[in-house]
RNA sequence: GGUCCGGUAGCUCAACUGGAUAGAGCAUCAGAUUUCUAAUCUGACGGUUCGGGGUUCGAUUCCCUGCCGGAUCACCA
């Protein structure tokens, strides 16, 4: 049995005895490093209960638990603390089961089902920095729920329409003179996004022009000919004029090639692709049933709205006064379709920026009063922006980080440093360029996730270049660390079976250490899970990695004589290796057998 | 202006949802490799948790108020 829910009914039942009441909700805590012991009841709460004081009633339920639970071995009361040693025996049975347990880490099937949706780019440039805190965020809180049971499928919607792609075509068809990513050996997604850059120098140029001339600044907005032209496109478009929707298709490929060359090097994977172009004028329907129902109303101009004043919010429009979907329309009718692609889903979760919270909070509230019950299991996993030193990322200003080019020079950067500590020797340039690839990646994803994802982050180029202190390759070179000793027991033919662990009865307090912090790791899933935050994963493997170091530095494997705790030690590193190897994983970031 | 986030060591972040003397990493300084990988470990230094009130045995956490930063409030997406 879990130890933490044990400790719980022994503490529970010491109570009832001693005080003759029950006890729903216990503070159980971690002990502060300073006292001596693993768990800590707060026992001011009890003291009502006790008619004592707080460290009367600690010092009667620390005697009660020494005495009859069989678990607890000494205590000490701390003012109102009852600091609680758990038996090194009982630790080395939780260890056992840890051990023997194949699938720990992994909880079973629960029948249940969750749509993640993430990343969901405009296809008119190249994903940069706040993309990548979006991918790594959606696979990772993915992966956390398929390893507490769910059955999820990762999505997104890719938008590939509206005025943003016709602007890099206008410009391409006025300045391209033909140019492709085989011409000019250029990234798809990078060479669209070159000719958003030219449109918009362009209009800028044009629009001073204008403006020079005498012309209003709004009026010049619409008259710039570069602009006349992206908007026309726009409207040939969606009258599917065929020359158009030709470039469209051509474009929007190139973009496709070049973003499925970034996922992958991300690591990042998608189970279904929704595009803007086939469920933009999804939705419109939908509010026509709310409209006719008396959800919504309409105003005298014709268009449709919400009324969402009695929620503490505004009016929204969903369809304008022609007749024409928004935004907000499609999402109503994206929501509903994927509900239907995939019944069993309970919910969605939205991977997307916290600027777009308005947004959701009224996406879910219209759905609910449209009588969708699953609104309430839709959740926005709305995240803060990434900053740079030198301020917020703008992409008119060129201060945008390049996605592609980050993740190359974080993997040149690990390559450069694996290079100079020379303990790659025998290893072939494959490999180097492999391992680099992995540790590069490693402390990008590591950086970007281990913030709590709500909080807006800055992002130090130096400083998440760093490989050294918490970041992903100090976890992962504990990990190779741990794998060598792993094969050199091998080598020596040491295979500990779970019945000769069984034979320790006193452990060091880094041991102790080391099961007291894996042994909290459903826990932390659950909890990450809970607060859809791979921080908390990120956080636990980091303290793991940790505390197997000082485990390792303090206490010498090889030369143990007791063959118990030899083969003990051994299985201990091999638990820590593969937590710390499961829990990266669902952040995805793979771990090196060396490094 | 309304609404919603955030403000913790010089810097980047934690703090188990109200618990002990608020913890890590980086940076700085001082140490540790005849022994399993020093991308490691051990120390030292570093704090009025933005200010001010309140609630209680106890507040970084909850309430009020002020200051600072950000987001958002389109017939844009």
């Amino acid at each position: 049995m879990n130890l933490d829910i044990q400790l719980r009914n022994e503490i529970q039942k010491a109570v009832q005895t001693l005080f003759n009441q029950s006890v729903e909700q216990l503070q159980l805590q971690p002990t502060n490093a300073e006292f001596e012991g693993s768990h800590t009841l707060v026992c001011f709460p009890l003291a009502k209960i006790s008619k004592k004081g707080p460290e009367q009633t600690a010092t009667a339920i620390g005697e009660y638990l020494v005495a009859n639970s069989g678990i607890v071995s000494k205590f000490n009361v701390v003012k109102g603390f009852l600091n609680l040693v758990i038996a090194d025996s009982v630790w080395v049975s939780v260890f056992k089961d840890i051990y023997a347990d194949k699938n720990f880490g992994t909880l079973a099937p629960n029948g249940q089902e969750i749509m993640v949706e993430y990343s969901s780019p405009n296809t008119n440039k190249p994903l940069h920095l706040g993309h990548l805190r979006n991918n790594f965020l959606g696979y990772s809180v993915a992966e956390i729920y398929k390893a507490i049971g769910y059955n999820v499928h990762k999505v997104q919607i890719i938008n590939d329409r509206g005025i943003h792609i016709c602007k890099s075509m206008a410009a391409w068809q006025l300045f391209g003179n033909g140019e492709t990513p085989q011409s000019s050996g250029m990234k798809g997604d990078h060479l669209v996004g070159k000719y958003y850059v030219i449109f918009d120098k362009n209009y800028k140029a044009q629009m001073a022009e204008l403006i020079a001339a005498g012309t209003s600044e709004a009026d010049a907005e619409k008259q710039a000919p570069i602009m006349k032209l992206a908007v026309d496109m726009l409207q040939k478009w969606e009258a599917k004029d065929e020359a158009t929707v030709q470039l469209w298709k051509t474009m929007n490929g190139w973009v496709y090639d070049g973003f499925s060359s970034t996922y992958k090097r991300m690591g990042v994977d998608f189970e279904k692709l929704y595009y803007e172009s086939n469920t933009y004028l999804l939705g419109k329907e939908e509010v026509l049933r709310g409209l006719e129902s008396g959800v919504f109303f309409k105003k005298e101009d014709g268009s449709v709205w919400v009324d969402l004043s009695g929620d503490g919010l505004d009016q929204k429009v969903l369809l304008r006064s022609d007749g024409t979907s928004v935004y907000m329309t499609q999402d109503i009718g994206t929501a509903i379709l994927r509900f239907r692609d995939f019944p069993k889903i309970e919910g969605q979760v939205y991977t997307v920026g916290n600027e777009q919270e308005y947004h959701f909070k009224v996406l879910f509230l219209i759905l609910k009063k449209l009588g969708y019950t699953w609104a309430e299991k839709c959740y926005h996993l709305s995240y803060g922006m990434v900053d740079l030193p030198t301020g917020k990322m703008k992409s008119r200003e060129g201060t945008v980080v390049d996605a592609d080019d980050l993740m190359q020079e974080m993997a040149d950067e690990a390559e450069k440093q694996t290079r100079e500590l020379g303990k790659i020797e025998e290893s072939t340039e494959a490999e180097i360029k492999e391992l680099s690839e992995m540790i590069g990646l490693g402390a990008l994803k590591f950086f970007l996730l281990k913030v709590d994802p709500k909080k807006r982050m800055l992002f130090d180029p130096n400083e998440s270049i760093q490989l050294q202190g918490h970041t992903g390759p100090f976890i992962q070179y504990t990990h190779a660390r741990i794998r060598a000793i792993i094969r050199k027991a091998e080598a020596m033919n040491i295979k500990p079976s779970v019945e000769s662990i069984g034979n320790v009865h006193t452990l060091e307090p880094a041991e102790r250490e080391v099961v007291f912090l894996f042994n909290n790791y459903v826990a932390k899933l659950k909890e990450a899970a809970r607060e859809y935050s791979p921080a908390v994963i990120a956080n636990f493997a980091f303290d793991l990695a940790k505390g197997y170091n000082q485990f390792y530095q303090s206490i010498p494997i090889f030369s143990e004589t007791d063959v118990a705790k030899l083969n003990f030690r051994i299985a201990l590193s091999k638990v820590v290796a593969d937590v710390l190897k499961k829990s990266m994983l669902l952040l995805g970031i793979h771990v090196p057998e060396r490094m």
